[in-house]
RNA sequence: UCCCUAAUAGCUCAGUUUGGUUAGAGCAUUUGACUGUUAAUCAAAGUGUCACAGGUCCGAAUCCUGUUUGGGGAGCCA
């Protein structure tokens, strides 16, 4: 039977040498005539195969350039080279397929310095960059340390739906969801769009976040979690913004706002513990790219989280000359807020208690009438990181706030059902899994650690 | 969406301030030499719609207007 070899497997294993080996992987380089430098992505490394000339034609070898696929049998040896501990001499080379080199000339392939919006713009070839290939393995590590911590943690992992009616957040843009012919649409008899001929007969749209029907979900099952992807249709030109990204959010019965806070910490430190483990080699190779990230890391590790309520945090800007933008209880805090405050104390912030005014809906009303039982965790450089709350759990208190915000009750019967039949206090929050992974990684733009960004004016693979 | 800024070879950039003849460099590529190298080295060669559209001028990569796209900052948020 023929074995394939994964690099991670082979070049950790010192008991394979001398032993026949399958590889199979893509050329990085070819130096010297003699050694082909070739990665199949399951590691960092590179695994060098030896060719020795005379035992194969010069036709065959001039084939072999940038960005072609070979598989190689050879003997697995060690190296008498300094970089790598061992090697493969080549027995058999066999080509995938052939590579045009003026082509392959005009790709990222080329082992050189490339501007990450370079890459961006060969989005499907950057996953062979050792950039961005480091970053999918710490992004796929995350998404299964999420799924691990929930599941020896007791929740359940609910899929909510991606089309929805409802908007949670009352938050702005949402894309609509539609089958209609946007050239022919069917009207009603005072000429408005006749929705109920729409697939579902009434108004859809993506989902922009999946906590309403989470909270249904813990409302009975207890403790449940939601990972998927989440839609923003708002013009958002920043570092750390997408149009559709994915979002981790916990939900839980029985939590009052000090339970959903250590559990938010408890999973973020978790969260670092294990990719600071389980991807030393990845990391190591982004902290060669931004000298103070291991820092950065070990900072939010070491540290408590500082918990502050909105109330105190406006006190301590209030004194703070160095502040531009004028400040006084009420208003959102700007980000140059937010990023004093998380300098300040040299640790990630928890944000308590924020005005009621310019809050959702759902969010737990105070007894001062005035705050709502939210909290936000900042991160240095990604800011926001964490928004949650504990939830509004009181019927007649939740129907008068939505009525203050002119919210139509009526779409939203089946969630205010779940404070009739057995309410119970609850907490839940939404964390940005990919600001999350652009925090770990260190990379400045948001766009540079997803596969395939979504942002204004960008959908093109 | 608003403010600032940029777009020159496959890549990374110089040239633009102060318009002037044939737009440069390094890397990559091609050809050759070498063959235990580490993004090898040496020699030679080829490579441009100066983002797009219009304008000013004897003459525009360079000045002006508009558009598109990127980058930085702000807002919205996760």
């Amino acid at each position: 039977m023929t074995v394939f070899y994964e690099y991670k497997r082979i070049t950790t294993k010192k008991n394979l040498i001398f032993q026949e080996v399958i590889v199979n992987g893509w050329v990085r380089y070819f130096r010297s005539n003699r050694f082909i430098i070739m990665n199949d992505g399951s590691t960092l490394k590179d695994l060098q195969i030896i060719v020795m000339e005379s035992n194969f034609s010069k036709e065959l070898l001039k084939k072999i350039t940038i960005g072609i696929a070979l598989q190689i049998r050879g003997i697995f040896t060690e190296s008498t080279g300094k970089k790598q501990l061992a090697e493969v001499i080549s027995t058999v080379i066999q080509i995938y397929n052939k590579v045009s080199v003026s082509e392959i000339n005009k790709t990222i392939l080329q082992p050189k310095f490339h501007k990450p919006e370079t890459l961006r713009d060969q989005a499907h070839l950057r996953f062979r960059t050792k950039l961005f290939s480091s970053i999918m393995r710490i992004r796929h590590q995350l998404s299964f340390c999420a799924h691990e911590y929930f599941y020896y943690q007791g929740f359940f992992y609910i899929h909510t739906p991606i089309i929805t009616s409802s908007d949670a957040e009352g938050v702005g843009g949402m894309f609509k969801v539609t089958i209609f012919n946007l050239n022919d649409l069917p009207k009603d008899d005072q000429q408005y769009i006749d929705h109920t001929k729409d697939f579902f007969g009434h108004e859809t749209y993506l989902s922009v976040s999946g906590q309403l029907e989470g909270e249904t979900a813990a409302l009975s099952l207890g403790q449940i979690y939601t990972f998927g992807p989440t839609f923003r249709a708002e013009n958002s030109n920043t570092l750390r913004h997408l149009s559709e990204f994915w979002m981790i959010e916990p939900e839980i019965a029985f939590y009052e706002i000090t339970d959903n806070m250590n559990l938010a910490e408890d999973i973020l430190n978790y969260f670092l513990i294990k990719i600071l483990k389980r991807c030393k080699e990845d990391i190591y190779y982004l902290k060669s790219k931004e000298d103070m990230l291991l820092e950065r890391l070990q900072l939010i590790v070491d540290n408590s989280f500082c918990r502050i309520s909105y109330t105190e945090a406006i006190t301590i800007l209030t004194s703070q000359p160095k502040i531009k933008h004028t400040i006084h209880w009420g208003i959102d805090l700007l980000s140059e807020h937010e990023r004093y405050l998380v300098e300040h104390f040299c640790r990630p912030i928890i944000l308590l208690d924020a005005p009621a005014e310019g809050k959702a809906f759902y969010m737990r009303l105070n007894d001062d009438e005035k705050t709502v039982s939210s909290m936000d965790i900042l991160f240095p450089r990604i800011g926001e990181v964490i928004g949650g709350s504990q939830r509004e759990e009181r019927y007649e208190l939740l129907l008068n706030r939505m009525q203050t915000l002119d919210i139509y009750e009526k779409p939203y019967w089946w969630y205010l059902d779940t404070r009739r039949f057995g309410s119970v206090p609850h907490s839940g929050f939404g964390l940005g899994f990919d600001r999350l992974v652009q925090f770990i990684t260190g990379i400045l733009n948001i766009r540079d650690i997803i596969p395939f960004p979504r942002t204004p004016k960008n959908a093109e693979f």
